[in-house]
DNA sequence: TGTAATGTTTACCAATCGGTCAAATATCCG
DNA sequence: CGGATATTTGACCGATTGGTAAACATTACA
């Protein structure tokens, strides 16, 4: 908390006036940001270092705490940055298509999102298993109202007979967590799998399995009582 | 790597010779365990420090390093028995029983475990996020073995018309995933619910709604090609 | 081209890290 | 009781932590 007249870095001049972001400064912070998510993804924000990141980022530690002030804004800006884009399957569940397709193809697109991005899956990870420190507002307020709203979609769904009547809310904790298994216990799968069968191959078996389970666990069958 | 002639300690002899392990060596090394696990579930293993356990513990940092010699130690013997009990569940699936209800009990006694034992399933999930660096040999050893036996028996199933056909090991890891997401991303699952449905309750609706998806996924009616 | 603003580095800081040591204390047992 | 053994503690160590100060280098731009 002071600032005795050190020249202010222009650290995150988010919607800042007129400050235009120089060439090198958007550089500089996506290097950083992109070290930052391989350390902080690995290690927690606890367990990793500036120094960690300073190293993976090529750059000296001083010369990151000059775009980033703390390790704090450093977490902060990666957490903002990756939220949007972990939403964006849930986003595009769509009302007015077909549940059978929607639900197939929200479990394709998370399950892709564990195959091409594990690093952002795991930095949540850690995040909410460690109790959630820096994000809570970020879940008890935009996240819950997007589930809010696509729960309810899936409620009518179940509702018009479309789909079995089930918790709308349990069903997309079990879509998210059977996706994200396999980018955040990556090491376990592939050891259980075995070197034979965790090739890249594993993702279209896990797709074929979960496709199967979904759409055949809420097919509109005999429901229960 | 010295012994200088310092006193050894008696850091857990297992199954050492004639020495028997007095009454309040027991009574320490079980409250600094059960310390460790609550700084280890909550931290990883890099996040966590000595002193926080031994704050949690009530007992001073030297006092913790006579019964445990080093960070590690502490953290290698809870996994250590903390994996026996975690495999347990998986253990008592049973080749003769009813598919339906192995699977079934499976479930409620793996989510039992999310409930009654958060700590235990966070202190994995915090190993295995960060590449399980200290029990990669458990996965590829007795935990691939376990489940590759298992594994068999669901392929039986599946073979002789009992369940439908699918991926045995994909079919393990969605129940892990689906059941364990309430213990390592408790706090996420609460903010989505709300304080409304967040009670112990949750527990019973995820039952009802897990057990519903995976009995009925798994019905032999009509199968894929 | 000059100069003001921006970017980078070396040297450093106090706090905390995992761990050690010797001395002090508590417990056990004959 | 008394001595041997087991337990506990405060003081301390070098390494690492997040972060700073200020000198130095580079860039943008008039």
């Amino acid at each position: 908390m002071n600032f005795k007249g050190k020249r202010q870095p222009v650290t995150i001049p988010r919607a800042a006036k007129t400050l235009r972001r120089t060439r090198i400064q958007e550089e500089k912070e996506e290097q950083i940001l992109e070290a930052a998510l391989d350390v902080f993804s690995a290690s927690g924000f606890r367990g990793s270092t500036i120094d960690q990141i300073a190293e993976v980022a090529g750059m000296s530690k001083p010369n990151l705490l000059y775009y980033f002030r703390t390790k704090e804004a450093m977490h902060r800006a990666l957490i903002d940055r990756v939220l949007y884009t972990w939403l964006e399957p849930l986003r595009a569940f769509d009302a007015e298509g077909n549940p059978e397709e929607e639900i197939r193809s929200y479990i394709r697109r998370k399950l892709e999102m564990a195959r091409d991005f594990p690093r952002e899956s795991r930095l949540f990870a850690n995040e909410v298993l460690q109790g959630a420190p820096h994000i809570e507002d970020e879940l008890k307020g935009p996240l819950k109202e997007l589930v809010d709203e696509k729960a309810e979609v899936i409620r009518a769904w179940a509702k018009s007979g479309k789909i079995v009547k089930c918790d709308p809310y349990h069903l997309i904790f079990s879509i998210w967590s059977t996706t994200q298994h396999y980018a955040d216990f990556d090491v376990q799968v592939r050891a259980v799998l075995g070197q034979e069968h965790a090739g890249e191959g594993r993702f279209e078996d896990a797709a074929r399995f979960l496709e199967q389970l979904f759409i055949g666990g809420l097919r509109p069958d005999r429901s229960e009582t």
